[in-house]
DNA sequence: GCTGTAATGCTCATTCTTAGTATAAATCAT
DNA sequence: ATGATTTATACTAAGAATGAGCATTACAGC
């Protein structure tokens, strides 16, 4: 029942990076070969733990600091997507926020928006019309080529939720159930079955574009409930774009004046004395992170109006 | 920056489970070597994916289907506590919830409260008076020992985030926090430099009562949103049975009637219409989980009233 | 000074939580 | 059978948190 573990035959550690930082806006994601690839470092042997290592590596390239990394998952199956079914591939996938960017306008380490490998994910302006548009109806389809009666409502039953009707009830954080869902279907390039027409974004290869899911679905729920999205931020920034941040991150808009409250409610950032004449109307005071609210109440919550859905 | 990721040359890879089952209002885990370890399986070459072959593995060993698996973490360090530090070790951990206990009485095997590993973690009674008059001192200690004066602060919040002050503002969630911060100060007999009166609780082999502490922490940070619990239930159960279950898992009371409120205000249960006569009082109704609200409602949150703070 | 724009202050209705009290339906001891 | 005890379940009132919106302030440019 416990046999020592044995070193196995022919195994091979690979390390993806979820790499985040915001600038004007746009949630960007660092990706190599002309955006279809995540980076993958050479950390197996240098460090002593895999995430000094990606801190490490990832701090060289930058010339940043990664204000917060935390691990995804470990992929070591089989069958997973590229590989190919003869070496086990253990893949560790790691998120990681980080404020300024490389070298901009860069060929090959680029940012990218993640809304360009899931447009139907930014819901700010309101709802996504490739949902009710696109989506919607070839899910439909997919749905209603089932199999049996209960086979059918089962599929119905999983388009509704994870994509709720196009209009109300979006759930921003099923990032990765709706990609999977699409994947299913057939809608994604990368699928074992594409169909013909896939829906809109930009596909990855390998599955980049899953640990990407992954990642933007963890970092929507970690913001809930801890306040990571400063790590995106410079060291003053108006509340405005604070705002922005989140929403760029959540995809979707808030309430002005009660993220004020509730930024304000919880002790998260303190006034620098200065203003900002950047906008037009009237100037906005500068505010910073207070980082000891971390140490001052454990778990912390940011506690952001994001649980409800829309 | 993106060279191919080469075989690494000796890497073993681990698995551990953390195996969580529920009698008598005692959470339990699975533990091998009268207690010591946690199991490890090979599943490394069997199964296409690690957590089919975890579950297959846990189904044949207890002759019950393993309810929920979630992947805990993986630790790659090389100067992980067992290690030898030549090889590199992957451990990947999973929490698993199965509804019943394999053989018991059986002696490998073997199924222990989680709280003979970590009393303190046990307010179900009220604040556990380990803390107030055995941690809280000894930490104390540790702090006022910590060098310049910034130093000793920082450990004097710490302990008081993680701990609270031994009577109120409990964070039942910080399960790892806390041991952490107790290996930190030496205080149990797995650390680098033991102190000679380690804090109460059993201690185990390797990292295991660390990845013990992450189980228990992801379990009770899960319940808040995800009605996991019902893993651990038999098909028919009562409300209090519920509760006590819910109870004995986050290590805290709760106030009958607003449970009862929460669990029936989600739809999470119906009534099979039979009643209990176990008890002495007014017989219970019976309930059954309603496995289809998983399907009717995305996310899905339990929606405990864990988040307060006691 | 007037107008446009954004920041900030404040209110109010609604919902969710917390902490009860009250009542019902059984068993147990006598 | 009776009352004490135990457990289940219904109901309520106060308070806190949330969602939505109006009102006011402070500046830039004309």
């Amino acid at each position: 029942m416990t046999p020592p573990p044995a070193p196995s035959d022919a195994v091979a550690i690979e390390l993806n990076a979820v790499l985040v930082a915001l600038t004007a806006n746009q949630p960007l994601v660092l990706t190599l070969e002309d955006g279809t690839l995540l980076p993958s470092g050479p950390f197996a042997t240098e460090h002593p733990t895999l995430q000094s290592g990606l801190r490490a590596w990832v701090e060289r390239q930058t010339n940043h600091p990664l204000g917060y990394v935390e691990q995804l998952y470990t992929f070591a199956d089989r069958n997973r997507p590229g590989s190919d079914g003869r070496q086990r591939v253990v893949s560790i996938s790691y998120l990681g926020l980080t404020r300024e960017r490389l070298s901009a306008g860069a060929r090959d380490p680029e940012w990218r928006s993640w809304y360009r490998y899931f447009p139907w994910e930014d819901w700010r302006t309101g709802p996504s019309p490739l949902i009710a548009q696109t989506i919607l109806p070839k899910l439909a389809t997919w749905a209603e080529a089932g199999g049996d009666a209960a086979s059918r409502h089962e599929r119905r039953q999983r388009v509704e939720v994870s994509f709720g009707d196009g209009a109300e009830s979006w759930n921003e954080d099923l990032v990765l159930q709706r990609y999977e869902l699409l994947y299913e279907a057939g809608l994604v390039p990368e699928a074992k079955q594409p169909a013909a027409d896939p829906v809109p974004g930009m596909p990855m290869r390998h599955d980049h574009r899953r640990i990407l899911a992954t990642g933007i679905a963890r970092l929507r729920a970690k913001i809930k409930y801890r306040p990571v999205f400063f790590e995106l931020m410079p060291p003053e920034f108006t509340l405005l774009q604070l705002q922005r941040t989140v929403e760029a991150l959540a995809g979707r808009p808030m309430h002005k004046q009660n993220f004020r409250r509730l930024i304000d409610a919880q002790g998260l950032v303190e006034p620098t004395g200065a203003s900002s004449a950047e906008a037009r109307g009237r100037p906005a005071k500068l505010f910073r992170f207070r980082r000891e609210v971390v140490l001052e109440r454990a778990v912390l919550g940011s506690k952001l109006p994001l649980s409800r859905p829309i």
